[in-house]
DNA sequence: AAGGCCAGTCGAAGCGCTTCGACGCATCTA
DNA sequence: TAGATGCGTCGAAGCGCTTCGACTGGCCTT
């Protein structure tokens, strides 16, 4: 292994002058600064990271911790993982992969240790176990999500609230006036986790303001499970004719239980997701849907928790402002009567 | 920051007993060992990461290369990524997550820098260019994934050929004598991904033994193309009864396809996938699969790289035995004429 | 011409840990 | 009873880097 002392006996200055050239922290002349970096480059030369984070507390690492459950949302996860990765190395940083799993333990164990310099949370709850050491931390953090109170925190997400609404309105303009949300798995309810409580919130606030009445079902993504889901909804309003569905392995399977009941999209009735856009387009339908930015939420994360390790302030909550596209699962509902 | 040292004071010891404790390396006395660990508890004490590396030159972490590209095989992906990270955990280890967007810069810099002890490449090329640096570098690799030549390297993989040759015997069982693949996209063909050319090898060697036909198309994971694909399948070969889908998003548009064009599954048309378990039985028909074993893929790629580590020796190539299960989607070809 | 200043470089002191050799003591062996 | 043996512990020497203070020479001031 190339070290530092070498490099520096090599372009024949001391071992500090390469590490100001490779910091910048001091003014190097032009010609120290050719050689060194020559030799850098002739002897392969890689800092050793174990040794620079001793000396400068620094490791230049963020640690990422996604939620250990891969059976939800998990395009949106992994659009976000890679965004995150490849947003930290344009910084200079690496990204350590942490399972929802150690939970709050993990946060500590990293605190501790100095693995990383920062943190990067997913799949937040509402009252999430992590925050409070979050808060005592002096560690930058960001969330990707919102839990109940983001005080002194700082928070990424799509406004979910704001997502929810846009989904009434579009049907409600559209002459919709029962709407029923086919949500997420009943376990994500019970955790708690903000994004799907906050869109409910968002759709039945804004359908009470619009006369729209709302029916929320929870469901599995499995065929069999929204079989039985739907079955219940056209007993329960057999007037229903909008849908929302946040869960995206549930889009297939609706689309492909409506067509078999006789029921066309959008001219019986009218389909609009929540979901990232490939999932949209890519559908047997082309969906009109609320794009769930996942890489720009990604990305976010990254530069906030950059701009946090430099110094910089940054405001706690940026939510991202959701973008309806209309495409084909929507259309005029039924004629006033 | 708690340091070894301080814990060292608090139990009245010296460092090196403190570390002999942490490492087992050395008998200690069970009284002195007893009040380190309080010490440890009470103080809150985690070992400096840096400090650690530094001094043993081992780092405690793995390095896992993702595929950059989020829209393929995801599930799978993810799957294997989350397996890794807490299969890694409860060996000590924690896991690096770099995207293949540096390509094999990535290798040489982790190598050179000591931020990991190992590596786990996934998405491997039939000729990968970091092949070449993992041979060369004495840190252990493992490959989830074979390569043209996995000679001198660790490999971990489901045996696609023998799955290929599963999905045939299955369907030339039932009677089906015409088969179409309705392969990845081009673009994993193009870029030579081992797995999805050895499916094709083992589908085709043992149609050729047991005189079954067989026509190959890739296509994108859209419903659009899909479509497209299908209809140039039909067209060519009218008399096809079995389908045999590797493009997990390529399922649930086949399926509906084939319903809306009348032909019933599994009375007319026979299909079999190989995707993970959990896609066959979410789908709209429960599929016939061969299952792709992605978290077990990821916990043996830990286990061989941590045995690695411990200086153990590692079959070079585990291929896992792939595993058929009959569901609803496949069933009696065409009555022999 | 003397003083001050700055750019450019170096030396040395750690950062917190692991690990090697050494030491003291008790126990065994002959 | 002398020497060998082993266990449990300690001190000290690094691991490869960053960073602080100090030094040197040139250039600008006055």
């Amino acid at each position: 292994m190339v070290t530092l002392a070498e490099v520096a006996h090599h372009a024949g200055v001391s071992a500090s002058t390469v590490s100001y050239v490779l910091s910048g922290k001091r003014s190097i002349s032009a010609s120290t600064k050719d050689r060194v970096e020559r030799s850098i480059r002739e002897l392969g030369y890689h800092p050793n990271a174990g040794a620079r984070a001793l000396a400068s507390s620094r490791s230049n690492i963020i640690a990422l911790m996604v939620p250990l459950r891969t059976d939800m949302y998990v395009p949106v996860m992994m659009e976000i993982a890679i965004a995150v990765a490849t947003t930290a190395r344009t910084h200079g940083y690496d990204v350590l992969l942490l399972t929802g799993e150690e939970g709050p333990e993990a946060v500590r164990r990293i605190e501790g240790s100095a693995l990383a310099d920062a943190m990067i949370l997913m799949d937040v709850e509402l009252h999430d176990e992590r925050l409070p050491l979050i808060r005592e931390t002096d560690r930058p953090a960001v969330l990707i999500g919102l839990p109940a109170d983001p005080t002194g925190l700082t928070c990424v997400d799509l406004d979910f609230v704001a997502t929810g609404a846009q989904c009434v309105e579009h049907l409600f303009g559209l002459g919709h006036r029962e709407i029923a949300v086919i949500g997420e798995a009943p376990a994500v309810y019970e955790r708690h986790t903000g994004f799907a409580e906050r869109t409910l919130d968002g759709l039945r606030t804004r359908a009470g303001e619009l006369g729209v009445r709302v029916l929320h079902r929870p469901c599995e993504g499995t065929y069999d499970a929204l079989a039985a889901t739907l079955a219940r909804i056209f007993d329960e309003r057999p007037g229903t004719t909008g849908f929302v569905v946040q869960n995206e392995s549930a889009v297939e399977p609706l689309l492909s239980l409506l067509r078999r009941q006789g029921r066309a999209i959008p001219e019986d009735v009218s389909v609009i997701a929540i979901c990232p856009d490939q999932v949209a387009t890519q559908a047997s339908v082309r969906l009109t849907s609320v794009a769930i930015p996942a890489q720009e939420m990604g990305r976010q994360a990254v530069e906030r928790v950059v701009a946090k390790l430099r110094g910089q302030d940054v405001d706690e909550v940026a939510l991202l402002v959701p973008e309806l596209t209309v495409r084909a699962s929507s259309g005029p509902g039924p004629a006033k009567g």
